[in-house]
DNA sequence: CTGGATCCCTAAGGATACTG
DNA sequence: CAGTATCCTTAGGGATCCAG
């Protein structure tokens, strides 16, 4: 049994979030950090790249939604010690792992949110 | 072609967000919606139920985002006239059509979610 | 039982300027 | 180029009490 071992080390996080959801909300649920590993699935970018492919995200956001995604170790940060600078951010295979997740939203996104803001404009 | 005539009528959304991800977040990126959908997914649940189910949501986040979600069409409000009041939601069909991305979300938590944590206590 | 109304507070996000 | 550093605003969310 895994509870024999004294401590549970599966599912501990459950002690954090009360339902896994909540946990994935989390993880990708701040305003850009969808959006930026969405920009990663097809290889890495920089930082300015990133930036003028999301022209409406601020410097500030953009480099703390990267600080985020790098402490959770969803993306890569790789400095190139050259003047002028050079960094390149890139999924980590746990990042990876959501791809199915990214594009499920956007297909999602595509197919149905002309019906959201229908319903949204009808009941305003 | 699409754009023939006049206005493109499909996703003018993209209006609103410049990425389709963004919408997506935004509709089920609320604190506890996802978590709501994700009850709902069993069928029906009254008020109350899903007041038991998530205890640490107050009645009034929980009454606001419903509403969101109904405003949405993601859901149902089924009012019974009687006394006690009985209130029941449920999903709509547009609301069923996010259930692949919530049980996705669900299963990368349980497979992903210790080591996202594991990774933020590292470098904190 | 299912909320509405009110008050309050923090954290998320934005604007702008500066820097190695 | 790739960020920091400040300052500021707001909306998201919580606590509490009231009500049909």
């Amino acid at each position: 049994m895994s509870s024999s071992n004294g401590n549970n080390t599966n599912y501990s996080f459950l002690n954090k979030y009360s339902c896994s959801l909540e946990a994935t909300v989390e993880v990708i649920g701040g305003k850009w950090k969808g959006v930026i590993l969405y920009h990663l699935l097809d290889g890495k970018k920089r930082f300015n790249e990133l930036k003028r492919l999301k022209p409406n995200i601020t410097q500030r956001m953009l480099t703390l939604q990267l600080r985020e995604l790098e402490a959770d170790g969803l993306i890569n940060r790789k400095v190139y010690r050259e003047v002028p600078p050079k960094v390149e951010y890139s999924l980590t295979e746990l990042g990876e792992s959501l791809r199915p997740i990214i594009l499920l939203m956007m297909e999602w996104a595509t197919n149905n949110m002309e019906k959201v803001l229908e319903n949204r404009d009808n009941d305003a």
